[in-house]
DNA sequence: CGTCAAGAAAGTGTCGACACTATTGCGTTC
DNA sequence: GAACGCAATAGTGTCGACACTTTCTTGACG
């Protein structure tokens, strides 16, 4: 445990390979890019003890802006603080999902709502086009870019209600939920569903309809929380096998981005 | 549920509203509580530039903990970064506080609706006797009081929603919009609509009426929102005269003491 | 054998310093 | 006299160091 700090932590930072020694490079930018890609992915596991040296090394940066990202991370519900012991891996449990879901779902149907009111019809035509210029090819792409997609059409509506700060939240909320949606959509379950129910809400946004419109972003979102249910057993399963020796994937590339 | 109504610690206005995550260590808690009194009080004014080495002299501490409380001030939406200029204090304008009050009314009428579907009746009673315990004395109390105890009222209805993220969201809405809030109160303009309403409230939730209650709530803030427009004028005098200094002195004792 | 305490080790919280960047002030050119 | 560029200054972003706190280790005591 004492001497071998680089040969077993060393966790994956293929991030932008920046070959100069340019010491100026935002540290904490990248320093909270790759923490939140690390709590995505499970390289660091609920309810861990963050060791802000270990991560400082491993992304060959000091701890200032470590945690400066951690304190960021903590405003943002990734992690929490306590006082003398430093950061813990928010723990990852299937009722504090749910919240997050409801509230998500509370938000976008209210933003919903104030688009059908307020949004010109160039606004509501530019959500129809993007997600006309979507639908084909929605299903062949990889998780990540389905999963950048859908969100950007549920943002898109947010950003129509005209309510920058429902923008914000969603985003946020976005943000702490996407390591789920990306395992739910590696199942692929309900892909069919999924395009089903952005045309129908295309459709009713069109005719400004925002009782139906708003029943079926709950239900379209009530739809994802179920799935959830499934996918949080497949989250559960990878913390574990990702933890202490995982025989098959250690290092070397990414497991499963790009 | 799981949240018992018995942790109504006295809402204190120079304390955080971040229930979950951090109770920081020393500097940085002071710091933060600092800072944010600065900017609600507009000493640090709107669009203005802030100056960390100034910051941290006036408080007697290094920059770091100063640039923490700022990061975290910054995750709030109190304050802006940019890249390598620093922080800047978010700009005060009416329809930034409009947005706000949106998304609150958001919230809190979802939080109500939920409330009557999920609370026990035992928990309803508790908002009602908490109301009940205040709405005798209540306007004789001091601006900053009557503050407190009217977003606990709020933050308490949140609570029996049984969904921790909502109360969460509400309570960061509520200290951003905490200084404009406690200036409407200031005026004193509709103190009895004010406590009709919140009567009427717990009616509808004594009631189950879901729909009556968010229909009241909605208005019991668009009338606050209305309230605001004026109290925004006091603020923006606020902010002028409160900056005796002019920006172009920027040595010596600038920022005053608390 | 288990409990506990003292000391060692590890880790966080804060500091002062320094490199690099933005801004300000000044002198030069037309 | 104004625009431009260049030097000086102020300020941010990051670093390594250190003090203090928590956690682990080890050894004495019951």
């Amino acid at each position: 445990m004492k001497n071998s700090p680089e040969t077993t932590d060393h966790i994956a930072l293929a991030e932008t390979a920046e070959p100069e020694t340019r010491r100026s490079a935002d540290s904490s930018e990248r320093a909270y890019n790759a923490i939140r890609k690390l709590l995505v992915e499970f390289q660091l596991k609920p309810e861990e003890r963050i060791n802000e040296m270990r991560l400082a090394k491993s992304l060959s940066i000091s701890r200032t802006p470590i945690r400066e990202a951690l304190n960021r991370l903590a405003s943002e519900g990734f992690v929490s603080l306590t006082p003398n012991r430093g950061f813990f891996v928010r723990s990852l449990s299937t009722e504090g999902l749910i919240d997050l879901y409801e509230l998500r779902s509370i938000i976008e149907c209210a933003a919903f709502r104030l688009m059908c009111e307020r949004a010109s019809d160039d606004e509501i035509d530019s959500l129809r086009s993007y997600w006309a210029g979507l639908v084909e090819g929605y299903r062949d792409q990889p998780p990540d870019d389905i999963l950048a997609e859908d969100e950007r059409f549920h943002v898109l509506i947010a950003e129509l209600s005209g309510n920058p700060e429902i923008v914000n939240q969603l985003q946020a909320i976005n943000a702490r939920i996407r390591f789920i949606r990306r395992i739910q959509i590696e199942h692929r379950s309900h892909d069919k569903d999924l395009v089903a129910a952005h045309s129908a809400i295309v459709d009713a946004a069109i005719k400004r309809d925002a009782e139906g419109g708003t029943e079926l972003l709950r239900k379209h979102i009530e739809l994802t929380v179920s799935a959830t249910q499934e996918a949080l057993k497949d989250a559960l399963l990878k913390v574990y096998s990702s933890a202490d020796q995982s025989p098959r994937q250690r290092r070397g590339r990414a497991a499963s981005n790009t």
